[in-house]
DNA sequence: CCACTCACTCGTACACTGTACGTCGTACGC
DNA sequence: GCGTACGACGTACAGTGTACGAGTGAGTGG
């Protein structure tokens, strides 16, 4: 196995030293810089999907030659760790205080919020080689809220994990799907899923169809029933309070 | 919302009549056709990740020229779908005569197997528009399942949820961790990861290596742990024997 | 004041991608 | 025997990431 990783500080080096140059520019309106190249690179990676992010499309919205990004950025790579790592920063640390359930959920919660908001990243998350600053002090505040709560580092790690399964699992699915509400729900199960399922081959897939729709079931309840089922099961780990 | 959503019977139509012809070759060598154009690019796709799957590639592994391939398959989107099929049709249904839980968890450790052989198909399997014969097959045998083992149609649908989450996140942090087993993980943590943590900034995350490095931690057992713990807690929500 | 350095910008070029279009040879039904 | 259609594929086009090197202009040492 051959992996090189290393821990990136994605907003120096790079960058052009700022502070030793007497401010030749507004430094945040017209001059380029990695901030504002990954800033843009995820609005439109918002905007176009990740497939939509080219350099010389990100160029274009900056108002620069697409040669030009790689004074702030080795590649493309290392512009995807930077945004990763934005997208980190942007999730709420579990808040301390109270009861790690409340904390994790609210963390949690607030990921997928972020996970909805850009989507390209979900995939990208833990796969980068290289954790950024944000996302090591993400682990941290949730590594000491677990073993605050009476987790040892072992059964702290399980729960970990299970959680970020749990989340990144949802985050993955939620986009997948090509619905959001109970009501487009209801219109794709009508018109789209129904007819395609032959009820003597697929008799439960119609049944349970049939009752979603009769009740107007709504997937985005499935985040906060699947999440409190996962910390109740947790809970039992603690070993001390 | 503007989905198009259809159910393909991939090896249908594109390929070749081969019955309607008095076999002018012999139909699994020498010729295409779609079922060896999947499996080809399912074994390019394997090979060299899914960047390593390019038209042309696939059709030098053929030998064949690259539009020879695009009578067999619209696009690389439909190419995609075909190979996704073929993936789910690798997965163990979950087997009919034991209780719920040992079926569930025989299904989904075969699942996870098949994802570990197939780390590309990952982000795909629910994304795909157009869900394939054996992905309904699939979700069929899932859901009858759960419902004959006294699952409503409600908290079957949530259970099916909660254990694709479980399956798709867990295989989406496997591939993307840079080790598999305890003595790489030994090795990463020792070399690269506990070098690059301040004590005084990252506590938690220190102790956290240390005590995992000294007990000999395999990332290899936290999938049975969390599955178990899913399959547990959904255990109560079944109402009837 | 001049020369030099160096951060920064970017035009061009190359190898690669997916695929639209059109052109073949050939095997088949009539 | 002939028209037809199927399957194969060469070429071309727009797009990708990025290597290379040339330009520009501001700052500094002499």
């Amino acid at each position: 196995m051959n992996v090189r990783c290393t821990i990136v500080k994605p907003f120096e080096g790079t960058g052009r030293r700022v502070s030793a140059r007497k401010q030749r520019q507004v430094a945040s309106d017209a001059g380029l810089s990695k901030e504002r190249v990954v800033a843009e690179a995820i609005r439109l990676a918002d905007r176009e999907g990740v497939t939509g992010l080219s350099m010389r499309r990100l160029a274009g919205a900056l108002d620069a030659g697409a040669m030009s990004l790689y004074h702030y950025v080795a590649n493309k790579e290392e512009l995807l760790d930077a945004m990763i790592d934005v997208v980190f920063a942007e999730i709420e640390l579990p808040p301390e205080g109270t009861d790690w359930q409340s904390a994790m959920r609210q963390r949690t919660v607030s990921a997928r919020q972020v996970l909805a908001r850009h989507p390209w990243a979900i995939g990208f998350m833990e796969s980068r080689t290289s954790p950024g600053p944000a996302h090591l002090r993400h682990r941290e505040a949730v590594t000491a809220c677990l073993r605050k709560a009476g987790f040892t580092v072992l059964m702290a790690t399980h729960a970990n994990w299970l959680l970020d399964v749990y989340l990144y699992g949802f985050a993955l699915q939620e986009t997948s799907l090509p619905f959001d509400t109970a009501d487009e729900f209801a219109d794709m199960a009508e018109d789209v899923f129904l007819p395609q399922l032959p009820p003597d081959e697929f008799p439960y897939l119609n049944e349970s169809a049939a009752v979603l729709l009769a009740s107007g079931y709504d997937p985005a309840e499935e985040f906060l029933f699947g999440l409190d089922l996962v910390l109740a099961a947790l809970e039992p780990l603690r070993t001390s309070t």
